[in-house]
DNA sequence: CTTGGTGCAAACATTTTGCAGCACA
DNA sequence: TGTGCTGCAAAATGTTTGCACCAAG
C-alpha cells in the first residue's frame, strides 16, 4: 500500500486485491458506459474507498491518499467519489446532525442498513433480509420498482 | 462528536407518541427543561415548521418565512431548527446526493420513513408497521434500546 | 443586573467549478 | 487533434459563531 501503484489498475497486471475486483468491474464498465476513463487516480481512489472500514468522511479518505504518498487532489476524490455514487458503489449517509461528508460502501453488501449508538455515535452494519420483503411490498402498492433502500436504526444501551 | 445531546435526555419515543400532544407543548417543554425559553420566533418557527409539507429545506422555510413577513434571521432558523431536532421533532434527511439542508417533521407520525422516487427525487411518507417490530429484534440482539429508526426506500416506475 | 435571544456579518466546512495544461485514444 | 482528466485555487453551499444590543425575570 505504501508503493507507487499497486492498484487495480486494469490495464495489465493486478495485485492481490480481491474484493476489489468486482467492484472495480462495476466502476469501469460504468464510466465506459458514459463514455468517462477508468484513470490510475480513479482506481486509486477506489481501491482507498474499499478499504475503509464501513463509513468514512470525504476528508479522511482524502488525508489517508495523501499519507500513502498518492498525490490526488480533492476535487478529483470529490468528482470520483460522485461517479462511484453515481454507480452504485457508495452512498453518502448523515444519520445525526454534524454528519455531513460521510460516506459508506455498499456495493456487494446489503449494507444499506446501519445500527446507530446515539449514546456514541458508533456505526454497525447489520443484516435485515425480511426488510427486503417490506421495500418491494410498499413499491408494488405504488406501482414502482424497488431501487434500493437504507435503514437507520438508532439505539442506546440501557 | 456524533450522538445527539438531548436536552431532556433522550425525547426519542417518537413512533408512540401521542399526536394529541401538540407539538408546541413538547417543544416548550423541552426547552424550559433546558432552561430556555419558547420566544416568539421560536414560536413562528416551529408554526412554519409544523406547516410544511413533509420534507423541507432549510433555504425554503428561511424564504418562506420572509415572505410572511417575519423577520427572522437564518442564524435564528438554523438554531431553532436545531433545537427542534433535539427534541425529537424534526430530523435532518438525507437521502440522495446534493440533499443537504432538508428536514423533515417527525413528531406525532411514524414518518422516519420515505418512499422516494429516483427518477424525480419525489418522497412520499410511508407506513410501515411491521419495521418497529423488526427494528426492535436487532436492538435486543445487540443488548440496545431502540430509540428510533429512519428508513428510506427507492425507487423508480417502470 | 444577569441570563438568554436576536440579527448581522464574518467565519467555517464541505463540495463544486473555471481554467490551463496534460495524456491518451 | 480532440475529449476527457487533473490540480489548483476560487467560488458556491449550507451552517455556525462572534459580537453588540435587546428583553424578561
Amino acid at each position: 500500500m505504501a508503493g507507487s501503484k499497486s492498484l487495480t489498475g486494469g490495464v495489465s497486471n493486478l495485485d492481490e486485491m480481491s474484493v476489489i475486483e468486482p467492484v472495480c468491474a462495476v466502476f469501469r464498465r460504468t464510466l465506459k458506459g458514459a463514455g468517462l476513463k477508468y484513470t490510475l487516480e480513479r482506481a486509486q481512489i477506489l481501491d482507498a474507498v474499499m478499504r475503509q472500514p464501513g463509513l468514512f468522511h470525504a476528508d479522511e479518505l482524502i488525508r489517508g491518499l495523501k499519507q500513502e504518498g498518492f498525490r490526488v487532489s480533492k476535487a478529483t476524490v470529490y468528482r470520483t467519489l460522485k461517479l462511484m455514487q453515481d454507480s452504485g458503489i457508495i452512498q453518502r449517509v448523515l444519520f445525526d446532525d454534524d454528519d455531513a461528508g460521510r460516506y459508506q460502501v455498499v456495493f456487494g453488501t446489503s449494507a444499506s442498513d446501519l445500527l446507530i449508538r446515539t449514546d456514541n455515535g458508533e456505526a454497525t452494519q447489520i443484516e435485515l433480509p425480511e426488510l427486503r420483503a417490506l421495500c418491494e411490498k410498499i413499491c408494488a402498492r405504488h406501482g414502482l420498482t424497488l431501487k434500493g433502500h437504507r435503514l437507520q436504526v438508532f439505539a442506546a444501551p440501557e
